[in-house]
DNA sequence: CTGAAAGCGCTTACAG
DNA sequence: CTGAAAGCGCTTACAG
């Protein structure tokens, strides 16, 4: 029962309560195997008894070391990243460790700045999911000894550990996918921003995947300033336009809010889907379900990422730096079949 | 340009290095208008030549607060926790505060552990969105003389802010749609723990709704042991199984999940949504997509929720704990149409 | 405006 | 197994 009167108990309360040292205190905090197991329970029921709770500040300042772990990621909105931190959580909370968890809202300089904050704080280790080459904000971390683990960013310096996503993959399922829904004219949605790893490699999926079908599909492919659900609807609003003959049958945006909103731009134009044109995403975003069917895309196994990413720093956390290999982990992504592909008749291949 | 050699640079290296004291370097970073302009410059050059980053838990334990807030969500699954974190971190940024962010992840245990974590961390504020009655875990950090702010939570004990969202008028803006959607025959879908506000707050707007409205509509209420999928599912199934004469044309889920789950156990019934039954949801949860059609619900604002919670716990810390008045502001919900209650044809009411 | 010094609450060799 | 003491890297009255 503790007492809710006074100032908050420090360490020092404790080991007068108890009767020991304050060194005996911080042990059965720290190392509980090196007290006597009757010291162990007075001085937990001390701690109990006063209600304290140890400064974890001064405990970092003194050890030299955090227990936490800061994750920033790209953006919180995406569920894939809800993901990685779930899958991430899970492995640390195992390993008795904290995470500190912090969204860049797709913002480079947000980005830096939760990046410094976790430098500030000392983690143990960094988990980062960046929106785009990030070496200068790694740089400094690590001079600092602290670990980096990249996730879903492919980086050339490779002096750091990485958990990736086969986006390649990703898009060759999704113009399988539409090819077996009995798709013939196929169109490619995505940005013109080069910079963008997983959009390139989507792409070089996708191209793969009509390559090896071969001449029968005919192709074609809009790039956009950005990747936002306004500039798929003004995709859409562009296709609606066209003659019926001219138009896509199966069109492919490079993430699912693209794809969102070029159906919520054909709205309106008659033109049905998913039998006149079937729409599909990439990316398993949630948040991206504001159209009026449901859309197919392909999942990112965000939480499998986050595991892998969690147990490589941890192990890079306790090698010490020593004897560690930096790894480059590759998960693959899935098919997530909906309404918005799933037509009455398909056509035989 | 920082050098990328040696130890990592400390207050001391850059007041050495600045030729000036300690206590000046610290009153550059913390008090920047005590020091002369000369030496601000000068010792700004230092900090960046040297690449000093500030011991984040060295200055909390010596000045004695931290500069962090601590935001603990309910579930960041739920895209409506994801706003508040949004509209909580847009808030701090302003005020050059620090946002760290938990999710309990639905479990009671996990949050606790997670309001232990911000205590041992002494953040300056708490945020928090709560499953259940929280009361023993808001002590302990009040206690401490850190301020908490309740979100989506309606304590009894008003010894703290809170932020709402006014859940009996998203209950009745539900029924009030589908009745305008022509449904006379309701059934509101929910779960049989009475500790839980939220669901206790929309069934009482529901009923309001049809109390209102007069005798020409029937009135089914359901009970499952929780709001899962499942639960959902398993209610559709047995609706599906009824004759048609006795089926509701509109269902109200407490949850989105609930009520996503509800279309789900239909599939395969023949039953049209939204034509023969429509649906809704009640809590705008992006994570709730797995539907054939989308589903209408009710926005929670979490955004505006987090803004304002936000801001009055910095109200509360800056004023001191003296002269503040505890507040409990409501934030009003909204109704979003979608397609699984857009009926064809309306009978007119 | 600037500097010297005490102290924040812990942890960890070190000696017993 | 236990205790006394130094030290972690800052901040902040305090005196100049």
């Amino acid at each position: 029962m503790p007492r809710e009167v006074g100032a908050p108990a420090k360490l020092r309360d404790v080991a007068h309560h108890a009767g020991v040292s304050m060194g005996t205190v911080s042990h059965v905090l720290n190392h509980p195997d090196k007290v006597s197991e009757r010291t162990r329970e007075r001085v937990l029921a001390s701690i109990s008894e006063l209600g304290f709770v140890r400064d974890a500040n001064a405990s970092s300042l003194a050890a030299g070391r955090s227990r936490s772990i800061g994750l920033v990621v790209i953006d919180l909105a995406n569920s894939m990243f809800v993901d990685v931190a779930l899958g991430a959580q899970n492995v640390a909370r195992n390993a008795r460790r904290n995470l500190l968890l912090a969204g860049s809202q797709d913002d480079f300089t947000l980005q830096g700045e939760n990046v410094d904050f976790f430098d500030e704080a000392r983690v143990a280790g960094l988990l980062l999911a960046p929106l785009q080459d990030s070496a200068a904000q790694i740089r400094k971390v690590r001079s600092r000894g602290c670990p980096v683990v990249l996730i879903n960013y492919d980086a050339d310096s490779a002096d750091v550990c990485s958990v990736i996503v086969d986006n390649e993959q990703a898009g060759y399922l999704a113009a399988n996918h539409l090819m077996e829904q009995g798709c013939r004219r196929i169109m490619f949605v995505s940005g013109d921003d080069d910079s963008l790893q997983p959009v390139q490699h989507r792409r070089a999926g996708v191209r793969r995947a009509l390559r090896e079908r071969g001449t029968d599909v005919r192709f074609e492919e809009v790039r956009m300033p950005d990747l936002t659900e306004r500039s798929g609807a003004e995709v859409g609003r562009r296709v609606a336009a066209r003659g019926p003959g001219t138009r896509p049958d199966g069109v492919i945006g490079v993430t699912d809010t693209l794809a969102a909103g070029f159906i919520e731009g054909m709205v309106g134009s008659g033109i049905d889907v998913p039998n006149d044109i079937a729409v599909m995403g990439c990316d398993h975003n949630t948040a991206a379900a504001s159209t009026p069917v449901t859309l197919t895309t392909i999942a990112m196994r965000g939480q499998r990422l986050g595991e892998e990413a969690m147990t490589l720093l941890l192990d890079e956390i306790s090698g010490g730096g020593e004897h560690h290999l930096h790894q480059r982990i590759v998960v693959e992504p899935e098919l997530i079949a909906r309404g918005s592909t799933s037509r009455a008749l398909s056509p035989s291949a």
